[in-house]
RNA sequence: GCCCGGGUAGCUCAGGGGUAGAGCAGUGGACUGAAAAUCCUCGUGUCGGUGGUUCGAUUCCGCCCCCGGGCA
């Protein structure tokens, strides 16, 4: 792998790819060869409630080399791009430079493209901004929006209409205005590594069966079940893929062949949205086949 | 062997004399604080086979094959 010892040792790395691609292998390499530590740029990953099922390192990893931002957030909490950027910053002017590594197009986008300053917004927001919408329907709070926001928008997508909609309650200031006033980017593509594995559909789609298998074998199972107790699908980490599936499965809903094959498939409609975002936005990064990374 | 119900898109099924349609799967895409989230686009397949009726059959009729269930 030739293009490995090409990678600078003394520059941030940035290693993006869809899951079950190989990469948290390859950031691990690169920590021991250099000294960095290995900091998490995946937005499941970061809960602490899960280790198996969002695929994390395992202890025997976190003992090679450093680890940051792995399962240091409450299952019940709520976790954004911004609280990552601000739990990323410290990082960023230790000694070594880092290797981040993670599935979350978003997050990559925001370090080094930047992100709008939007203050937060409080949880009574929200919770208006979402009886509204139930209340009164999608449109209504399209409606409501300014109009370059409205213009920018998707505003079929409920989420999106949300987000705009309560940025411009709590603020005063449409969303489009907040983000025309971006700021510099904490880490510009132009001072670091980025690396973006490249994972081939047919190549990709047996490792995630296979990935899947090594956690029932690992225990996902316990892991689910022991998240059962004061099961909540609303929470954020309740999203990661599998738990829906591993849940029902466990309450007798399901059979284990049934959540098996439906876990599978959202992984990987999860990894074809990954190669959407990729293949639109991470064209200037260094693309390195899967296949050359081996076997995970 | 007889009776009943089925055989339609990769899967589950709807429909019905003028060559067919949903959900799921799959594909491509969007996405600046829920992003493993959320959303958008894309549907020709010998309508089991074969004869017949008909201007026209996937749709009606006969026979045959296959899958369920029942009776023997």
């Amino acid at each position: 792998m030739n293009w490995l010892s090409r990678i600078p040792g003394d520059i941030p790395v940035l290693i993006a790819g869809p899951t079950a691609s190989g990469k948290s292998a390859l950031a691990l390499a690169l920590a021991e060869r250099d000294r960095r530590v290995v900091i998490n740029a995946d937005a499941l990953q970061v809960f602490a409630n899960w280790r198996v099922l969002t695929a994390r390192p395992a202890p025997e990893d976190e003992a090679r080399a450093p680890h940051a931002l792995y399962g240091h957030v409450a299952a019940d909490a709520t976790y954004s791009v911004g609280r990552w950027l601000r739990d990323l910053a410290p990082w960023l002017d230790g000694g070594s430079a880092p290797v981040i590594v993670g599935g979350t197009g978003l997050y990559f986008m925001a370090l080094t493209e930047g992100l709008a300053e939007v203050p937060p917004v409080s949880p009574e927001t929200r919770r208006a901004a979402m009886s509204r919408l139930q209340e009164d329907g999608l449109s209504a709070l399209v409606d409501a929006l300014d109009p370059p926001t409205r213009a920018r928008i998707d505003t079929q997508n409920p989420a999106r209409v949300l987000r705009a909609f309560e940025v411009l309650e709590s603020t005063g200031r449409g969303l489009a205005d907040w983000q025309d006033a971006t700021p510099a980017p904490l880490l510009p593509l132009e001072r670091v590594h980025p690396v973006l594995v490249d994972a081939p559909r047919p190549w990709l789609t047996p490792r995630i069966e296979a990935r899947f298998d090594q956690m029932l074998a690992g225990g996902v199972l316990d892991e689910v079940r022991a998240n059962l107790t004061g099961w909540c699908p609303d929470h954020q980490s309740a999203k990661a893929i599998g738990a829906p599936e591993l849940v029902a499965h466990l309450q007798g809903e399901t059979d284990l062949a049934t959540a098996r094959a439906a876990v599978i498939v959202a992984t990987r409609q999860y990894a074809k949205r990954q190669r959407s975002w990729f293949r639109a936005r991470m064209g200037a990064w260094q693309h390195v086949p899967g296949p050359e990374l081996g076997p995970d």
